[in-house]
DNA sequence: CTTCAGGGACCGG
DNA sequence: CCGGTCCCTGAA
């Protein structure tokens, strides 16, 4: 399947950061949450899309669906976010899902990038069935079910430190409470109840898994960005709902993007 | 070798 | 609300 997407960059989309469930390999990005998927931009124009995938899912997948040019216009309040939006041209925020993008953002607990895809790759290979396309060899992400049902103990060779409980927590919560299947308000209290999701993971879980594009997860790039351009803004002490608050009051529905490019911006220029 | 920060959260006070 | 503490890794 060939997808024509004007101003978008798979390798900007996905190297950013915000995903958990892609892999790259080559030229190649491969995900296997649900269905072993294969994606390319070797043109830098048009995404070819292998595997048993529709257009409708691998969209939803990568944000395509976002209209793109309306949320830049709408977000572009300053000089600095327009320098970031400028730099982050073609990125959009992926759709992980509810519980990669849980799972993921627990283990992101005081880690880096690399890290916490590494320890997913771990899991993958441990939990995960083996997948198949195109030739490329694919573990599928691994289930709550699967962590669940493995024990607290297995979690053990993974070195997760003190994520060890908070990976088994969300495990557990998953399947006992099927919050898979809840509605949007009972999501995010179900959230909040395991143990290793507070506020920030959850505003990155609304973020990245939910696709709830006014969600303005900060992290330390995000909180030395807000700190050194948008302080006036911000009512009272630096708390994190403070400034989180402040941020959406100010960047409005589509905050999520403007602080993707923020974080992408300020990250890669090592702006400190 | 030691020190410290990395997409924070929890607990006790 | 606030400060100390938690586990592990890699860079300095």
């Amino acid at each position: 399947m060939l997808l024509k997407v004007p101003n978008f960059s798979l390798e900007k989309t996905l190297s950013l950061g915000q995903t958990f469930v892609w892999d790259r390999d080559g030229n190649y990005w491969t995900s296997y949450v649900d269905k072993p998927v294969l994606v390319s931009q070797i043109d830098g124009k048009n995404l070819e899309v292998f595997g048993n995938v529709t257009s409708a899912e691998i969209s939803k997948m990568l944000g395509l669906n976002d209209r793109i040019d309306d949320i830049n216009a709408e977000i572009d309040k300053d000089s600095t976010i327009d320098r970031a939006i400028n730099f982050s041209t073609g990125v959009r925020i992926v759709d992980d899902g509810l519980w990669p993008a849980t799972l993921g953002f627990v283990l992101s607990i005081q880690s880096n990038v690399p890290l916490i895809l590494r320890r997913i790759k771990a899991m993958s290979m441990f939990y995960g069935d083996k997948g198949e396309t195109n030739g490329f060899r694919l573990y599928k992400f691994p289930s709550y079910e699967r962590i669940f049902n493995g024990g607290e103990e297995a979690l053990q060779r993974f070195k997760l430190g003190f994520r060890k409980e908070f990976v088994f927590s969300a495990a557990r919560a998953f399947v006992e409470r099927d919050i898979a299947n809840l509605g949007k308000k009972d999501v995010e209290a179900e959230l909040l109840k395991i143990k290793g999701v507070g506020e920030k993971v959850l505003d990155c879980i609304r973020l990245y898994g939910m696709h709830e594009l006014s969600s303005f997860p900060i992290d330390v790039w995000i909180r030395r960005a807000v700190t050194r351009e948008y302080s006036h803004l911000i009512k009272g002490k630096d708390t994190y709902r403070n400034m989180r608050d402040a941020m959406v009051g100010y960047f409005g529905r589509y905050s999520g993007y403007a602080q993707a490019y923020l974080y992408n911006y300020f990250r890669l220029n090592k702006i400190k």
